[in-house]
DNA sequence: ACCTGAACACCGTTCAAGT
DNA sequence: ACCTGAACACCGTTCAAGT
């Protein structure tokens, strides 16, 4: 064992550290870095994304991984391709173009809880990648399957995805913040005692603004989109 | 004048360091505080937000901050009270829901065209404080007078909210980021030409893609909620 | 060509000491 | 009661040196 050379060591008490093997050239890669931050993320969170925590996920330096990725905010749009392809994973279009735009939502919901600290900081980005593409293809075929052309098009492909990302990134972040209960007890209890009559459409519904269930609105926001898409097409 | 005493100074070309008035106990308030915040975001974006440039800022110690906000977080969350009072300042209701509605989202697009920087990091966030109560409870009047009640009142309530602050806060990050003539070149340029056939309806509107009027779409979004809640209302 | 270790200029936060 | 200065444990990033 190598701890019987009895190495005078300055901080005797030391957790027992990870002896960092060294890694051989080109055995690192963009993709396990991408995998090594998105299951950062969903073990311990936002604040766990740092360069330090990759090296020792990676059994490496944390400066290598600037061979690969020129700051950490690239690293986090590769997290964001990458769920883009989680979301994508074995899509095809149904040919009916209302189902293919509310399966498209739902992939995009589901991947923000399967991941919902790496949906909260990587899921509004823009990536300019190759799996946002595809993404944003699928939803044009989909309106233009609705009969959308050009300027329209463009327009609710912006509102569609504003909609939907939004709501998946928040999810996340919801879902994500540690005071998930300090959170629940929520501004009702905190304001509403104070002056209640000053508020009396808030006081009047505070027991629903505590019970807020999010998938149902997220279908219902997705449901009252594609019933006003409707009426654009008339 | 000072610099007659040749003081040895270890950094001789320092530049010229503010002397550093000592504030009197009880000149430094929250209200100030919150402020400063919201002018070093608006003049140098959201990374300036940093106890040290508060400090200089507010001629006083970075640490004075803390006898006022117990994190840089609540510095956020001051703010983002302070965008809603802003949002808010001299709303009346007009009796009409529909307008009403209106009026409040193009407030909070107001905000964050006003604010980028503060919109991005604040606008979508809970502050569970008089503020934010005060817009849930215009909102809340404004689906009550269109007949909602109860449970349908607050679903609605979220749907709208999560489209006016999601959309006002991304337009925000979108004013904010430096990069704003680079990210104008945007996908479209970096991918469709490597293989244009498989991307073919993105590719048929790149134009349209890289042309958006994010005003444009903000505003047909609003009001594709305001007809699909018409429906919902039938 | 890729990986490492030391160093740099920050950052938020804590706390004993001032007034 | 409030403000200050020094200190702490980080952080992203750079770069000369290894292999």
């Amino acid at each position: 064992m190598d701890d019987m050379t009895a190495v005078p060591d300055a901080s005797a008490e030391a957790p027992v550290q990870a002896p960092r093997l060294r890694r051989k050239r080109g055995s690192l890669s963009p993709e396990e870095i991408t995998a090594a931050a998105l299951s950062l993320l969903d073990a311990e969170g936002a604040s766990a994304l740092t360069f330090a925590r990759l090296g020792v996920t990676l059994q490496a330096s944390p400066t290598a991984v600037y061979r690969h990725f020129a700051s950490r905010q690239e690293v986090i749009v590769a997290v964001a391709e990458e769920l883009d392809a989680i979301s994508l994973d074995g899509y095809e279009s149904s040919g009916d173009w209302r189902a293919d735009l509310e399966d498209l939502a739902w992939r995009a919901w589901r991947t923000a809880l399967a991941h919902p600290a790496a949906a909260s900081i990587a899921m509004s980005l823009i990536t300019n990648g190759p799996n946002e593409l595809r993404a944003v293809d699928a939803v044009l075929a989909a309106l233009h399957a609705a009969g959308l052309r050009g300027r329209d098009a463009v327009l609710q492909y912006q509102v569609y995805s504003n909609l939907v990302l939004g709501a998946a990134a928040s999810h996340g972040e919801r879902l994500a913040s540690v005071d998930g209960e300090a959170a629940a007890e929520g501004w009702v209890q905190v304001y509403a005692p104070a002056n209640p009559s000053r508020y009396p459409y808030a006081t009047r519904v505070a027991d629903e603004l505590r019970r807020i269930d999010y998938e149902e609105v997220f279908g219902a926001q997705v449901q009252m989109f594609l019933d006003a898409l409707t009426v654009v097409l008339d």
